[in-house]
DNA sequence: ACCTAAACGCAAAATATTTGCTTTTTGCTT
DNA sequence: AAGCAAAAAGCAAATATTTTGCGTTTAGGT
């Protein structure tokens, strides 16, 4: 019943490996043409062609299920484009992350993400997006801009953007966030003040 | 079947209350005293004197059972201290917030109101902590003081504070909020810059 | 006092979950 | 290449849960 997650599994054999994804298939499946109100295990089960108690005994209930299948997803959206600066980098990874999350899709792996009582999960969520800004700071700091640190641009951006999506239903305006990636890149210039005769300014903060 | 959510509802009545105090108390004294695992409706049902059905029929199921229990509590929590500074106001309500947070109750209780699919349920988290951002703005206000507006303080106090109590485990250390606080009012003074002829500089921290 | 609709209790029915046991499969060893 | 031990899956019975229909109680209004 515990924290058998999936894919660190002690034996990731060819049955195991095939039944994950027969299950994880059959979930988006239903998850698609379905209702979004009714989505039970034995229905996945029998979609996917296996037993309920194969799904219990791998997963423990429903809800990690889901959970298992939305962070998959989330795995895949990490492709930040080039827009030549750290300010536009930033501007056009929020709004089209902000976009995906506000969708119905979006916004039900979000939910079934933070329904799951395994905090490993999340942890993973929070590993992504510093991923994401730990490579669009690099970024910026080849291109010899200042960038603020990750855990700034955590605390600065990634924070408010997820606060917003988890508690409230309202839009976000592109505006918003500019406001937001102002605030971080203004306290790096704040903690680095353009000295009149330093000839760079390295990145650095925290 | 879908959303009664308890206090407003059409006829609440004596029995109604009584039921739902009942069964309030339940849960509570189960999550005490039991394992935090198992902890079934038809178990809540019997120490509150109720029949399951009355449960499932009022509440739907058990998560939001728990999750109306959970913000329950969280509502009596509002009493922020007077330090006589907008800073030490906001640093001293944090502090006691994030204890609270980081308890097993609170833990627990944090996430037994994200796992709800009632968003209506965040929402009311979210202005709960509005309110309390507004006191304190208000009562700064009235010393004299420079105060960011409440949508400054949940972007860059609440916000953070929020994520980290969602997606980490570890402890933050006060230093930490020290500097959101410093973050957040930097901001304001940004906005507000002390001119050098002012008689006096309100909102100075530290 | 009476009436109506909401809430509840009860119990049967329908579903979902757990569990014991057997069989298949996998990764490794000989 | 065959064999072995452990892991994972299937199957089905046993449990536990959730849902539902219907009669009864009760709150709120006329």
């Amino acid at each position: 019943m515990a924290s058998t997650t999936n894919k660190e599994a002690a034996r990731p054999g060819g049955r195991s490996a095939r039944v994950q994804q027969a299950v994880h298939e059959a979930v988006r499946t239903l998850q698609q043409e379905g209702r979004r109100d009714a989505l039970s295990v034995p229905q996945i089960a029998e979609l996917a062609g296996v037993t309920p108690s194969t799904i219990y005994r791998r997963w423990g209930n429903l809800a990690e299920l889901l959970a298992d299948v939305s962070l998959e997803r989330l795995h895949l959206d990490t492709a930040p484009a080039d827009t030549g600066s750290l300010a536009g980098d930033l501007q056009a990874w929020c709004e089209q992350y902000l976009e995906e999350m506000t969708s119905v899709p979006g916004r039900r792996g979000l939910d079934d993400i933070m329904a799951s009582a395994d905090d490993e999960r999340r942890q993973r969520c929070r590993e992504c997006s510093e991923a994401i800004m730990q490579t669009l700071r690099e970024r910026a700091l080849a291109r010899g801009e200042v960038a603020p640190s990750v855990a700034v641009l955590m605390d600065t951006l990634i924070a408010p953007l997820t606060y917003h999506l988890l508690y409230t239903r309202g839009e976000i305006h592109p505006e918003r966030l500019r406001g937001w990636i102002t605030t971080a890149l203004a306290a790096c210039h704040a903690a680095h003040p353009p000295t009149p005769g330093s000839k760079f300014n390295p990145g650095e903060l925290d």
